[in-house]
DNA sequence: AAATATCCTTGACACAAGTCAAGCCTTCGT
DNA sequence: ACGAAGGCTTGACTTGTGTCAAGGATATTT
């Protein structure tokens, strides 16, 4: 059951905003407010799925484990979002990945079941999912891109690019192990990257705020 | 429109099961078969997604193209299959990547207006999408963990095991330059992987056709 | 403030995979 | 049947990125 501040939080976000007060209360009674301490697993690889979630506070990170114990995060999520929504439609309803806590966050837990049921009698709210689902595949499908047809100093400027203000510098919310893992490259090689950049007077680092000084030429040598 | 033969292969996909005969009938209207040439585009990265596609005959190359004209092959769509009918819900509604025949095909084109006039009035519709959008986006995102994670000798073996008959042979339907860039490794490597397989007596190559002498020992080799 | 842990950087080296180039083998068209 | 074209293989070389190891910086704890 969900507190009256919490149920506002559903109803903001898009999954939600198609439903009547009668179906909102009802998802209300199975879903919970969950708090999670930094580096507590919110959820593992391979457990079924009986519940998605919207996180409120804090940060979650989602991230394939090899069975070497190499990691992939493949997201880092940030509050007002919902994540592990897709799972409830697999065929085998098991998470891919893991999801756990950067810093100590809150998250609301919806139940699949529940919702599934009420989804049933709204098309709205299924064209809301299906946005949602090929919004998560047009980005992954992008990333397969990625990989395969450009490099780790390709993805690293593509990254600083997207995440810029308007002032042309980025501030970095998570640990750069984190970043070099969803750039899919070691820490080893974004310090080397970011230095070699640096070295150009393409940018300036400082630990963890960064300032584009050539957004030009960083646009040039990813279209190149 | 379609013939009475090709609105059947139209019913006998998932996507279209649920519809009655009136819908089908309309979905029809909208629809034609068209056929292409061997290389020739039936669709190509960046314009607007109008229709989506179900392959009659033939087989469909999907496929990235970079700005220095490297291609990363995605998928290789086989008769039955229906291609491309998550791009009509992205926001910017383009095809993310080219559809070339690979040799003569036959597909349906379906107006995707139509179809999504359709769906709104049938939830259960919408699930079928759903499923199929969610089955994409697991497949990518596990595409995106074997990339990250693995070799290319890793994803060869699992391709080979994926796709062994009962006999533990594989025929491949594909020329090995567009296998290999589906497993996104350079015709050489291909070449040179298939090799070592050999040589380690684990497989037994003759052009197209590829024996699995110990899956067992291959099963091993991607476990570890 | 000292001690501790964690993260980040740097250097030396190793290795998987890409590139370039040449030659082979098959398939196809005239 | 012949030549041409395309695909496949092999060798020699290059390169990006990972690995290992050590040192430095920063934050956290006591």
């Amino acid at each position: 059951m969900l507190s009256a501040e919490h149920q506002k939080i559903l109803q903001a976000n898009a999954l939600f905003s198609g439903f009547t007060e009668d179906e909102l209360a009802q998802i209300s009674r199975f879903s919970a407010f969950v708090e999670v301490e930094n580096q507590q697993r919110l959820f593992e690889q391979g457990q079924i799925a009986k519940d998605f979630f919207l996180l409120v506070s804090g940060k979650i990170k989602l991230a394939f484990l090899s069975a070497e114990g190499l990691e992939k995060v493949v997201d880092v999520i940030q509050p007002g979002h919902s994540f592990a929504e897709a799972v409830m439609f697999f065929r085998q309803r098991k998470y891919p990945l893991n999801a756990s806590a950067l810093g100590h966050s809150g998250v609301l837990r919806v139940n699949t079941g529940c919702y599934l049921k009420i989804l049933e009698s709204s098309t709205k709210s299924c064209f809301k999912i299906m946005g949602k689902l090929s919004q998560r595949l047009h980005w992954a499908t992008s990333e397969i891109n990625h990989l395969v047809l450009h490099d780790g100093k390709y993805r690293l400027i593509k990254f600083l690019l997207a995440n810029a203000k308007k002032s042309n510098n980025v501030d970095l919310s998570i640990a750069k192990n984190i970043l070099a893992s969803q750039l899919s490259i070691k820490p080893e090689t974004l310090s080397r990257t970011l230095n070699e950049l640096s070295k150009q007077g393409l940018i300036a680092v400082d630990s963890s705020h960064i300032v584009l000084l050539k957004p030009s030429e960083l646009e040039d040598i990813i279209i190149s």
